[in-house]
DNA sequence: CTGAAAGCGCTAACAC
DNA sequence: GTGTTAGCGCTTTCAG
């Protein structure tokens, strides 16, 4: 009976005992079904084996696999880490395993990832963004599982969505400039993605309002801080008198304000700058940046409650969960 | 025969097309092995059900699951960005998945997450750290697959290493500070892991060797950009007379620019800063970080090329890879 | 509280 | 080029 090549099966720990596979599954999944003598021995046996829990058979049969997959976009942006930390802080919690992938912004690849990740019998999926190729939307509703859209909100959702206004975001921290008396803003973009084009037309719309004129300066290579310089460059050669720029990101708006340092621009009084997202390094220089802060930890956390609520047969009250956003005030406005 | 109920199977594939599922398996695998007529009807009728894998029965069976995983301490740092894009670019080229997660820093989330990644069958694993539990060990062997441990070195590995001597590297930026001039040279540290402690003991020996004081400044909280500007007051407020700085990271030696800039100490004439890893951000500052360019992505494409070829039976001719770094001149030191 | 049997979906090995 | 059979390791169901 003893199988003893290969990685240890439930088998070899039944033999160890002398019980049945049976006995020791139960032990595993809900201990409180064995006699407690059984479950020390077990217990030892595991220990003393060294046994890996294998979820192939668990997939296979249609039992749930305890597992859902999580796609970001980035895996250097400090914003999809808190969001990723506010998932696992509920998936701890609850008893089930994140699996994770990244896919550069890139609906191809993002359709790819999912691919694998529907192959590992995930029982959710908590996507962030809103927007997905045809086969992506075919194989999750193949796939029939729970779906999460996380961090933007949109009107044609596949089921729920967790996230924040970002034009409404964008509308509020230009408004915030042009309250200040700045009439000459321009809007700095990095990579032209969903959010990123929410934030510009909050910005067009605010500034619309306001009967001003709009300034873009766009750029699809991926954010930086050097972006900032380019743009701030580009920018000034092009228009002299700015007295504002609301930046997509934080990245970019430190860029903007360290060069502009250098050529002696005087933040805010000549040049007001807000970014977006409120990282830890806006707070790290002078003047310290005054951003949009989003609240990705919360929009993790909620996601991953919503999405393993449904998961497990509650009805959720609502699809559209707007977690909204502040501004930090800084010196830079 | 037709299931039809449920995400589908080969079986309603092989219905559609009126051949076995074995046929369909086949198709999938190797399409060559397969009539042309019967391939395209089986692709026809793939894109007509929407068939997604299913990776349960592969792993079932003995065969290969054609994944592997990998252990990276944190989402938010560039290094592990490039690290993974390293990775993926060679298992995108050879037909693997990648299974990511992070454990930030911390070995029992290390251990729990290696569990995971082993119950899913991953056919190898690459890890970011030399140091591990001891179940974490245990499961390793257990499992019986090839493990890297990547990013630094060491003398007791569990079986390929790949990465560079962050000792030496450390020594190599600290002597670059000596040579130059400066006297008294200050090491600031955060987060006590491994390569921060590899790291000060290379200045530490660049600093003996040379005869002078060492001055650690440590702290255990995760690096930031705001660190680096604690960590400089309180270096100041203890000696005031410092000539150097050598930064385990960038974040914190731009910490220190930004923060020394405001206090008008001049760069590098009254303080040399030397950072680490050499990331884009350290460009966008003035003056220019000086900083130990680490070469991640290759050490990522390494460390994959060598993991599968591990995994495929191809003999690794040595267990050590190192794969250097260099010192960009910045103009902070 | 514990055991026995069936089956999840696929693929390796062997026919034909 | 295609079909048949057996079995991967666990859980579900039904017995005891």
């Amino acid at each position: 009976m003893a199988t003893s090549k290969g990685r240890p099966s439930l088998q070899d720990i039944a033999d160890e005992v002398g019980v049945t596979k049976m006995t020791v599954s139960r032990c595993l999944r809900n201990p409180a079904t064995v006699s407690e003598v059984t479950r020390e021995k077990i217990a030892k046996a595991i220990e003393k084996i060294g046994y890996i829990q294998n979820r192939a058979p668990a997939m296979l049969s249609k039992a749930s696999s305890r597992s859902i997959g999580v796609l970001i976009p980035s895996l250097s942006n400090q914003v999809f880490s808190h969001f990723v930390q506010g998932i696992e802080a509920v998936t701890n919690k609850r008893g089930y395993e994140v699996l994770l992938s990244h896919y550069g912004y890139n609906e191809e690849i993002e359709e790819r990832k999912i691919d694998t990740l529907l192959s590992y019998h995930v029982d959710g999926v908590i996507l962030t963004s809103t927007s997905h190729s045809e086969r992506t939307l075919k194989m999750l509703k193949t796939a029939g599982i729970p779906v999460i859209e996380a961090m933007e909100l949109t009107d044609n959702p596949i089921d729920i969505v967790v996230g924040l206004d970002h034009k409404a975001a964008a509308y509020a921290a230009t408004q915030k400039m042009i309250d200040s008396g700045k009439k000459r803003i321009a809007y700095f973009g990095a990579r032209l993605d969903n959010r990123t084009k929410y934030r510009m037309e909050g910005y067009d719309m605010a500034i619309n309002d306001a009967g001003y004129q709009k300034y873009h300066f766009l750029t699809s290579n991926h954010s930086s801080f050097t972006l900032g310089r380019e743009l701030l460059d580009r920018a000034m050669s092009e228009y002299s008198d700015f007295d504002g720029v609301f930046c997509t990101n934080d990245d970019i708006a430190i860029g903007v304000i360290l060069a502009a340092r250098e050529k002696g621009i005087l933040i805010p009084q000549q040049l007001a700058v807000i970014g977006y997202n409120a990282l830890d390094i806006g707070q790290a220089i002078t003047p310290s940046l005054t951003s949009v802060y989003t609240p990705r930890y919360e929009i993790g956390e909620r996601s991953a409650k919503l999405l393993l609520d449904r998961i497990e047969g509650l009805t959720i009250d609502n699809q559209m969960h707007n977690l909204g956003f502040t501004i930090t005030q800084g010196a830079s406005s």
